[in-house]
This record gives C-alpha cells, structure tokens and sequence, in this order.
DNA sequence: GATGAATGAGAATTCATTCAT
DNA sequence: GATGAATGAATTCTCATTCAT
C-alpha cells in the first residue's frame, strides 16, 4: 500500500464536520469541512464516499460516543436511582463538555438524510443505556410503556436541559438536579 | 395601490412552506413552495421579502397558534392541577391534529435561519401560557427554576410524545397520559 | 405570462451545441454551450432538464431536419434509379452544406446518452426516405435483406462519402457520383 | 532497471481499456481501467504517460491488430474477386470475433484525442491491404478515385455490416454476402 | 399586482495526474 | 517498480432573487 488513509484525516473530518454541521447544519458545505480538517475537497470523498455518507457517520460516531461514555464504568449498583443518576449525570456532563457534538446530533436527529439503517444503528449503540433504563422503570409507573418512548422523554429532558447549561453555564448544577428531578420523580412515583 | 396584496395567497404561502418544511427542511426551494401555493415564483417575493422572512413568519405564525389554542377557553380553573392537564391536552391534541405544523416547528426551531428577535417573539407569543404555567409551578419543587426552563422541559416532553403517537397513532391516549404523568410529577413533587 | 421562452434562445443552444459537440464531442461543457447561445448557465437548464435532454433532442433535430431536406420535393419519378439518385444528392448536399450538424450526428450516434427511444424517433423521421428507398430495392438483388440494413449501408456510405468532401471539397462532385457508384450498382446488380 | 515494466501488464491494462471504451466511450476513467487491469491507479502511467496516449496506442493497436489478421495468409491469388472476398471476409470475421475492439475504435475514430499521427499510422499498418486493393480496384470503374476514399468506402461498409451482425448473429452470414455484393458490385462494374 | 424567464454564485462530485511510501 | 492517497480544477445542476412583460 502506497500510503494508507489516514486515521488522523479521518477523524479530521469528523471533527471538522462536528463544529460546521452544529453551526451550519447539515447544508454545512463539504468544501467547507474540507477546508477545516485541512484537506483538499477532493480528499474527503476518498474517506466518505458522498455527504450523506458522512453525517450519517457523523450520526452513528457521536450516538455512539455518548452510548460508550455513560454505559463506561457503569456498575451494577444495588440502588435503582442511583443507576438512573449515573446515566444522567453522564448524559449531561458529556454533552456540556461536547457543545458541538450535542448541536450536531440535534441538526442531525431531524434531518432527512440520516437512514432509517442509521436511527437503528443508533439505537443499537443505546443498548446497554436501555437496558439498564429499563431495570429503573420496572418496577414504577412506567413500566407499561414502550422502552423507546420512556428513553426518548429521558432524551428529550437531557437534550433541553443541556441547552440551558449550554445559555447559562453558571447554573449547571442547578440544571442537573432539577433535570433530573423530572425525570426520576416521572419514573418513580 | 389597485389591488392589495391578498391575504388568501399570504395563506396558501404560508400552507405550501409549512408542510415542504416539514418533509423537506428548512431547504425546501422557494420554487416549490409557491406552486404548493399555487403561485408563481416571483409572487412569493410580494408577500415575503426573502426566504428566510417568510421562514421567520412561519415560525411565529405556528407558535402563535399553538399558544392560541392553549390559551383559548383557558378559564381560571381552581385546581392547579387542572390547569396543567388543560395545558398539555390541548398541547398534544394540537400537535397530533397539525403533523406538518409539529414538524415544520421542529425544523425551524434548530435552524440558523430563525433569528434571536424572532425568537423572542415567539415565546412572547406564549407569555399566557407561561403565566399559567408559572402558578402551577409556584408550589411545587420548580419554583425556584427560571420559568423558561420549565417551559422548555414541557416543550420537551410534549415534542417526544407527539413524535411517539406520530408513529403509533393506536396508543395516542396511553402515550399522552404517561407524558402527563412524568410532567405533573415534576412539577408538583 | 411574464415571458415565453425564447424560441430564439432554444435555437441559439441547440446551435452552439452543435458546434460544440461537433467539435469536442458529447463531452462539451454545458457552461460552453451556454456561452456560445450568450445566456447563463442557468438558462440553458430552463430550456433542457438536463445535458442528456439537451443531447437527445439535439439528436433528433438533426435526423429530422435531414430528413426533410431528403424528403422535401421528392416527387414520384418514373424511374427508381432517379428516386435512388434524389436522395443520395440531397444527403451529400445536405451534410456538404451542414458540416457541424454532420460531425455533431456522428458523435451523438456512437455516445451512450443517446437513449433508444430517441433512436427510434430518429428512425421514425426517416420513414418516409426508408419507404422511398424499399421501392428502389425491391427488384435489386437486396430485396430479401432488411430494410434497415439497407439504410445503413446507404447511411455508411454517405457519411464515408462526406468525410472526403470535408477534407477535400474541391472533389465534390467527383466523390459524390463515385459514392453514388456504389450504392447503386449494389442496389440494381 | 531493476525490474522492467513487464509486458504482461501493458497488455492487461489496453485489454482492460478496450472493453471499458467500447463501453463507456473515451470518457472511460483511467481509475477503472486500471481496476479492470488488476493493477493501481498510478502504475497505469507508469507504462502510458497520459490517458491520450493509452487512447492513442489503442487505437494503433487495434488497426495493427486487424491488419495483421487481414493480411495474414494472404497469397497472391490469381483472382482478383478472391483477394476482395479474402479481405472482407477475414474483417468481418475479425469484427465478429472482437466485438469490444470494434467498438472501441469506433469511439476511437470520432474522438478528438486521437492526433493525426495516430491516425497516419493506423492507415500505415494498412498499407499491405491497401496495396492489395489497389490491384482489385485497378481495372474497375473506381480506378480514378484516391486508393483511401475507396478504403473508406470499405470500411464503412463492413462497419455497418458488423453492426448488423452484432445485433442479429444469426444471420451473420446473410449479411456479409449482402454487404460483399454491394462492395464487389461497386468495385468491379 | 402577477408572472416566470433570466441570472450566476454556489453545491456535490469526478477525475487525470503526482508523489510520498 | 508498484501503490493509492492526495490534489484541485472542471463539471453538471440548483436555487434565491430580480425584473421585463
């Protein structure tokens, strides 16, 4: 092999791709994340072979970013909430400390060019985050509904607060917990 | 002026962008919107200056419906409680009964076309909701959360419930009632 | 209407198309094409919905405008060989005449964006030189083979014959009656 | 030279640009011809300069290919007749034979990149059955016309007599006597 | 006021060719 | 010598907006 592709310009791209679709969305030009990962145009469809190749990649990356980082280190804990805890209060923390990740994925969840495949995809990744929703909620009030839909309330709760941190970051904390109130007294009681 | 410009066509602008924005985002071409509108292209520039005005309009106009709806018959009920039910019913009824409206709303809301006035318009447009909202919270374990947080995290939960009954119209009742019940708890302990 | 489409414009692109692929074939810029009809390069899209459309109709504006002029005053002589002898001269004649039209056909007629239906329009323009032609075959020695073949026997023939008028006019005529020659002495016997 | 370039993958990659210009035509990209060739993108010019060489060497070989076949075994008959039949037949033979080779230089003969030094040399390599056809043509009534608009006339004929073959096999045969008989009868009287 | 042709600045993608490995 | 990543100019096509009719 001349010259494999480069991990590093790979990833470049990503990244590139992170920042101008959470600006931009995803009419982000590609000549645009070319440019920011410092690559010709040119080089960026030797990576992906079209755009919508790259933000459903982009897509599936930063899903299964946030999946790897929450479910990472998650013991089996004896108390239920502080299961739920746990998740939550990495969900947040990751996405205060990923901006653009968080406002990529956002531009990224309502677009029309994200594939059924890559919504599944992202899902998968959720998983282990699911399963273990799943264990808390067993046993309260929502118990009888759809896994996806208590998970998509968790989400919704999670992605407005993040966007209040995002405003007023001095407030964080204060966020958090109140977020996290919703939440917990929604599954509990 | 001979001939105002016609409120009838104003509409059927409006309807023609909102139900391409909601299939197609905020890059629906303005070609296609006006002949959903059934106009030719460059009318569309007399009743909208550019897109992004009409775009902003959008905004406004499916906000200030919705805030309509909520508010109207909205009568000073005694039970605090009522009232928050009152919200959301009316909240999710309005969003199962305009799918394009909901979508189109979504679209808008995580564009950079939207500018920051417009914005403010729109939760201005919602400031009796909010007012409401604001007694239902006063007890509870929110009172002390700035008020557009609140609102925010029930925009929330009422987006991802009307997404769910989107995709499974069947269970609309039961989704509706165990959205209510992760709010009301919330809100009220 | 605001304003028709030009009937001027769509023949200034058709014109500036042919000597454009007649020049450097199939593969001419539509932005050259554009310049060469002085419009935009948007325009030309207005009067063709794509390169391909364009080619195709060029194509078959070709075959039919020489078909005409085979066509045109063709009365019905007594004598086949003068039938025979009629078309013959108003194809040389024509393709002498039309050089770019000429080379242009010989590129689209080898490009693979040449659709069969437009082939077959293409044919069909010819249906009244081809019956012309049957009755000058039908007692010579190629009466049992296809039609069609015969056709482009006659075509290879005439395009051979062009070829050495372009590179060398001063022989003509001389070109033209020994083409002739051949095509007829295969006909006849 | 430590290694030579190696004949075999000279040979690879003009088979492989035989079949993908017959084809694609001339705009076949030289990514794919190398694919086909089994070899990298970059080793292709490694053995032809620029893709207008490789088209140009092609073309060469190709007419050198079907000279050769031609004149092979070519005696010196006594029969003028036989020396025309030997020659069209062992070209049909050969377009049957090689179909992506005829279409090839077919797209080869209209192209623009083949400079007229290729196409000098390609009539160079026909020498031999040019002469040949000078002898059949010298007592006839195209005794006066340029040894090459005769050749032309010829290799119109069988171009189009092997089109026909190659959409209709079956009567292979049919159409190389009807096509030798217009030939012969124009030649000979 | 209404129309839609005209515009030309992008947009995504392709491709011959180079050159570091 | 072989490889294929890297390049960036060129290509087709789209689209918001203008303006003559």
């Amino acid at each position: 092999m001349a010259r494999p592709l480069s991990e590093a310009k790979r990833e470049a791209i990503l990244m590139s791709a992170t920042k101008l679709v959470a600006a931009l969305g995803t009419g982000a030009p590609t000549a645009k994340i070319a440019q920011g990962a410092d690559i010709a145009e040119g080089t960026l469809f030797k990576y992906f072979a079209s755009k919508d190749d790259l933000l459903n990649e982009l897509y599936l990356r930063i899903k299964a970013d946030l999946a790897r980082v929450i479910t990472n280190g998650f013991s089996v804990h004896a108390d239920m909430q502080d299961r739920g805890r746990h998740i939550w209060s990495r969900w947040i923390d990751w996405g205060a400390a990923h901006p653009d990740e968080r406002k990529a994925m956002r531009q990224l969840s309502v677009s029309e060019r994200i594939t059924p495949a890559s919504k599944q995809a992202g899902a998968a990744a959720f998983r282990d985050v699911s399963d273990a929703l799943e264990q808390a909620i067993a046993a309260g009030p929502m118990k009888d509904q759809p896994l996806a839909y208590v998970g998509a309330l968790f989400e919704a709760l999670a992605e407005a607060t993040l966007e209040f941190i995002a405003r007023d970051p001095e407030r964080r904390e204060q966020y958090k917990q109140a977020g996290f109130h919703m939440l917990w007294s929604g599954l509990s009681k």
